[in-house]
RNA sequence: GCCCCGUUAGCUCAGUGGUAGAGCAUCCGGCUUUUAACCGGUUGAUUCGAGUUCGAUUCUCGGACGGGGCACCA
């Protein structure tokens, strides 16, 4: 007959196994997440409001484009963002998570001519299903703050930047070669045409000549740089990138005297130290001296052919051109140091937007002037050589430029002196002659804003045959789009069609003008998009001094890093202006910068309606449930690499949900003393027995580590595989201890898992908590707090090596000593085998981990 | 061509100067029929070479492979 103890384990049993089978509920996503989105909901939950006592912290995600339909990559963005909202809000601070469309563009105007439908229409129904997509995914966001840079309450806004900037000198109309998308039919600004193809469809740009609105980003290139050092929580190949783009280099513009009278060409250098080595000059061919330097030059119409060939060359044409080629002009020029006559050749590869449009020709210490003076006969002269080089190197030998800094030959005074020094004393002589400046130059350009399209927000700017152009005065802002524009996809404004639109007075004199027909670049939308969300309903201003200066920065943004130069380099410029003018906190918008990666189709090939392989989130939400989709999403990869859509990987996150799901309704009794306590539960939780202290350490450990993740490094996949382990430790628990229910461990433990599972699902945790009888809702408790007594071990499992092998293990008290260590090592069977016949030389003691015996 | 990052189980990813973990897959058993949403268990791995070290998957150098950025900007 089994004693009572076994009676009762038995007895026991059966009753669990009946119990489960009879009273716990099927795990049924499909009824739980549309129930507590609804009730979140009704309880505005996640408004944010500005608070006296509460931090803040502002986090955003990169507002979509409503394109109409989102898939599984926009569901990980949201989720990333979601986890750490929920997460800050449990940490006791002041969350505020809006979401918003970045509605104005031109997929609506391409959706208008292919179905007829109108613009508006069309953007309003994407806005509408996406919202509801992004809602079902369970998301926090504070939807009361919801901004579409398309009405007019937003985009009169947009307006009132523009004219911010043409009042700061910022903005400016110029006629210039530009990007032009054949596809899009549209110019295109430099960043967007990066590589010579347009950022959106990537089709190749064309080279246009058009009077164009442009903004003085150049002006702002020296701070941009100096903002960068400063964002320290910035991806480094981010910062890198936008360096990259805005390519500041330093030297001297120089300038050479032409023959007979007809002027100088002026050339910007890097290389000052190398001026005597300058053979040619190259110019390119739309360089404004051109026509007098050829003028009665039997060169002439050769000169101008060339010129022609290359007129409507992209510079990635121009220069993808492997060979260089150039024509000489007939003319010459003198150096201004050394005197010598040189001659001028217009070229292919120097870039007319770039300095001055000329450099000079210094084949033996440039690559491509090397090659140039190759293919064309130009004498190279050697005038730096290696400082350790003992002759000079025979300049027709050279295989290749040398292009390093070295000692200066043939320099004339200069020989001898280092390149260094010879740039500071040939930089002070052509000063002080009169033909030379320190320069710095930047790659970046201005910054292009018109377009001439439909669906985007009118520039307010007036022409008036006798004031030029005249600003829309602020109070007759919004310069409304009118809905009646003839949108047709061939090139031009629509808006000119318009005479409703058009025709006005101007506000200077009143006499009859024209507006600008053109519409701003979407990215000034962006650009600023994210003060709005601070007080989306201020009809006077466009955001409200008090609640910018509570919100702002953005603590951390979350987006695709195809923004790492457009927008996220513009948003940085416009908030440098507004800075200048007092109107935000700060010089940065965004202190911390988050690339989250793709995923990718499962057979690892990008995700795309043209590859036929997208996943959209409505079907992921309906088969597997939002919260198991995040959990997947969550788990299959660090947030900033890329990770493969894998079925069977969220079938798996079910399992794990419906692992937790059973475990706690199971044991749900352990729970009911801890409510009775009001909660109280963790001091209660005092080990009494050995599994209990594993248990507790399990559980502090988690809380430790996935804390430190989501306030750090943001790692959620470890987050996921510690909830994992942490479910494992439970479940281990419960299968051995005989009175699992009765122990204020495991009541502790399965509080704790839902709490730190709380922001991954939101759903599921706030489910079993109220199935468990707490009050209130999950998402407004704190996150545990560790008990770093709970993490110290009564006992612990020393390693012990010979030799740098494992041979054994022993038990010991926290920091225990070398020596008793050693001994208990002796002992143990497997070590003392290795140890036989040898003499110990040294012991090698980590404490509290290991101890290696070197012996032979 | 230059610069940066990576390479851990069959797959996707953790981790650590000292015992290498999770999910999926495999295999075995249970449950019974779930038709890529059952349960328990099992197998299984540090890219290569050299160096530093008592000990290297971890640090250093080099190679291979993969990914990214820049590439006529004077």
């Amino acid at each position: 007959m089994p004693g009572p103890r076994a009676r009762r384990t038995l007895y026991g049993t059966i009753r669990c196994m009946v119990s489960s089978a009879q009273k716990i509920p099927a795990y049924s996503p499909q009824t739980i997440e549309p129930k507590w989105q609804k009730i979140w909901e009704e309880r505005r939950q996640y408004e944010a409001t500005e608070s006296d006592v509460k931090a803040k912290f502002y986090l955003l995600e990169m507002l979509p484009y409503p394109s109409g339909d989102l898939h599984v990559g926009h569901a990980r963005n949201y989720t990333l963002g979601d986890v750490i909202a929920r997460f800050r809000r449990m940490r006791g601070l002041n969350v505020l998570h809006p979401m918003g469309w970045d509605a104005f563009g031109l997929p609506a105007e391409t959706a208008a001519i292919a179905r007829g439908m109108h613009p508006r229409a069309w953007t309003a129904s994407n806005i509408a299903n996406m919202r509801s997509q992004i809602k079902k995914l369970g998301t926090s966001y504070d939807w009361t703050r919801e901004v579409d840079t398309s009405s007019p309450e937003f985009y009169r806004w947009t307006q009132w930047l523009f004219l911010l900037m043409f009042r700061k000198g910022l903005a400016y109309k110029a006629e210039a070669y530009l990007n032009w998308c054949p596809k899009d039919k549209t110019v295109l600004a430099n960043e967007q045409a990066e590589g010579g193809v347009c950022w959106r469809c990537g089709t190749k740009v064309e080279r246009r000549k058009l009077n164009q609105w442009f903004f003085r980003i150049t002006q702002y290139a020296d701070r941009l740089l100096e903002g960068l050092d400063r964002l320290e929580d910035w991806p480094e190949r981010v910062k890198t990138m936008q360096r990259n783009w805005i390519g500041r280099s330093e030297g001297a513009t120089l300038s050479f005297e032409v023959e007979s009278g007809i002027g100088h060409v002026d050339v910007f250098t890097t290389r000052v130290d190398t001026l005597f080595g300058a053979t040619f000059l190259a110019i390119a061919p739309e360089h404004p001296l051109l026509p007098r330097l050829i003028a009665g030059h039997e060169e002439a119409s050769a000169v101008e052919a060339f010129a022609a060939s290359l007129k409507d060359k992209t510079e990635l044409d121009r220069t993808q051109l492997m060979e260089k080629q150039g024509v000489f002009t007939g003319a010459h020029a003198k150096n201004p140091l050394s005197g010598e006559r040189i001659p001028i050749w217009v070229t292919n590869y120097v870039v007319a937007e770039y300095g001055t449009g000329a450099v000079m020709g210094v084949p033996a210490h440039d690559q491509r002037d090397f090659d140039f003076a190759r293919e064309h006969g130009i004498v190279i002269r050697t005038v730096v050589k290696p400082a350790d080089a003992a002759s000079v190197p025979s300049a027709s030998k050279l295989p290749s430029a040398f292009v390093d800094d070295g000692v200066l030959v043939n320099s004339g005074e200069f020989s001898e002196l280092t390149s260094a020094a010879a740039r500071t004393a040939m930089t002070a002589k052509l000063v002080a002659k009169g033909a030379g400046t320190p320069t710095v130059n930047y790659k970046l350009r201005d910054w292009l804003i018109s377009r001439e399209r439909y669906w985007g927000a009118p520039i307010p700017m007036i022409l008036c045959p006798r004031d030029r152009y005249v600003p829309v005065p602020e109070s007759e802002l919004p310069v409304r789009l009118p809905d009646d524009a003839p949108i047709t996809g061939v090139s031009g404004s629509p808006l000119e069609h318009v005479p409703s639109f058009m025709n006005t007075t101007c506000p200077k004199c009143g006499g009859p003008a024209t507006r600008e027909p053109e519409t701003m670049d979407t990215f000034m939308c962006s650009s600023w998009y994210f003060l709005r969300y601070l007080s989306p309903h201020d009809a006077r201003e466009p955001w409200s001094q008090k609640a910018v200066r509570y919100w702002a920065p953005v603590d951390h943004y979350i987006g695709g890093i195809e923004h790492a130069v457009l927008h996220l380099m513009y948003s940085r410029f416009f908030y440098k202006v507004l800075a200048d003018e007092g109107l935000v906190p700060g010089d940065e918008p965004f202190m911390r910068l988050f690339n989250q990666g793709m995923v990718l189709g499962e057979g690892h090939e990008k995700m795309s309606k043209s590859h036929g392989n997208t996943i959209g989130i409505d079907e992921a939400v309906r088969k597997y449930g939002a919260d198991a989709l995040r959990i997947f999403e969550m788990f299959a990869g660090p947030p900033e690499s890329d990770f493969p859509w894998s079925t069977t990987g969220i079938a798996g996150a079910t399992k794990m949900l419906q692992r937790i799901w059973r475990l706690v309704l199971q044991h749900e009794p352990a729970l009911r003393p801890q409510l009775q306590s009001g909660g109280r539960a963790d001091v209660d939780g005092r080990p009494s027995d050995a599994a209990e202290t594993e248990l507790r350490h399990s559980v502090h450990a988690k809380i430790k580590q996935i804390g430190d993740e989501l306030d750090d490094r943001m790692h959620l996949n470890t987050c996921v595989a510690a909830i994992m382990s942490l479910i494992n430790d439970v479940d281990d628990f419960a299968a051995k201890h005989e009175h699992a229910d009765e122990s204020p461990a495991f009541a502790e433990a399965l509080r704790t898992l839902l709490l730190l599972l709380a922001p991954f699902a939101p759903h599921i945790a706030e489910e079993l908590w109220e199935r468990t009888g707490h009050e209130g809702s999950i998402h407004q408790q704190h996150w545990p707090a560790y008990d770093p007594a709970a993490l110290q071990r009564a006992s612990i499992a020393v390693v012990v090596q010979v030799n740098g092998k494992r041979r054994g293990v022993v038990d010991a008290p926290p920091g225990l000593d070398e020596n008793a260590v050693f001994e208990k090592a002796k002992i143990v069977e497997t070590v003392a085998a290795q140890l036989q016949n040898k003499r110990v030389r040294k012991l090698v003691y980590v404490k509290d981990k290991l101890l290696n015996i070197v012996a032979n």
